[in-house]
DNA sequence: TATTGTTATACTCTATAACTATA
DNA sequence: TATAGTTATAGAGTATAACAATA
């Protein structure tokens, strides 16, 4: 299966007929693009239940190990989700010893959320494994260099939004 | 920012450092994936907002467009929704008058979900050309090439799931 | 006995608005 | 006056389980 390449994709990345009929949403980027992420996204929440964790708490610990200490507000616009969904998504991970909460010194309305050496040991002895094995799974078929490809023009499209 | 092509990448598409620690869920193809999905999904739901449409009903639509005729559970199969939430769903597209259901004749049991022609004509004049834009929007900066590529192998991983 | 569609129901997720403490 | 975190609450979306008609 390796179909047209770089041909029959118009500048909207559909693909349309010849007669100039309508495309099959089924081959638009964005369908794709949806299909496969949730495929992943389900594979992941599932190998992550083995631990008793969730995909956005997953990204929680992820996002502290990458920036540092955040306030919760931070961490949520970097998720995508609300502060007041975040209360109780950093209670959980707190409960669990996973993060710490303490005051933000230079503001002390805000709480600076860092990980506890519980958390970082978590994500690079347990997390990390799981979610590498997951994508060996959902991507492994494809050859090195299309990972690599795939990986580069994501990051561009993350990095542009 | 073109970054390392190729390079940096191990076999399970994260980042390692070089101290061989793991790095960066950030840069993984799944968060990546996941993150350039939902913004897709949410421009795309923004845009369908115009015409009082969701994301799922247009799936349904879009599907039904390229495969013909399906029973509610068989449409749901394909979207990773389940039957009783099906119901509603095509309740709606059927007050809409853009589907029709009409009982399948080999298994009675079953509805023979269609798109109607005012269905058809919903997606050729509207929803087509709305994904149309919202795709231009987000991948439109990707050089052609990388937007052929990228098709390829989102098709690629969805059609072996 | 199994399956399609249906309904009722319960559960999860999320955001909105109002509150507090700080700024 | 504005902002970070909190809380209560309400809404959307979803699946589970039981039921009717059909296989």
């Amino acid at each position: 299966m390796t179909g047209p390449r770089g041909t029959g994709l118009d500048a909207m990345g559909v693909r349309r007929r010849v007669d100039g009929g309508t495309e099959l949403l089924a081959e638009s980027t964005g369908w794709l693009l949806n299909g496969v992420a949730r495929a992943v996204t389900a594979e992941l929440e599932q190998a992550l239940r083995r631990d008793d964790l969730r995909w956005r708490e997953y990204g929680v610990l992820g996002t502290l190990e990458a920036t540092g200490a955040l306030s919760q507000q931070e961490i949520g616009r970097r998720l995508g989700v609300d502060r007041s969904t975040m209360v109780h998504l950093i209670d959980v991970l707190e409960d669990r010893g996973l993060v710490a909460r303490s005051r933000d010194r230079a503001d002390r309305r805000a709480y600076s959320i860092e990980l506890t050496a519980a958390g970082r040991e978590l994500l690079a002895e347990v997390l990390h494994p799981v979610t590498a094995e997951v994508h060996e799974r959902v991507i492994g078929r494809l050859t090195s260099e299309d990972r690599a490809t795939l990986n580069r023009i994501l990051a561009e499209l993350a990095g542009t939004e």
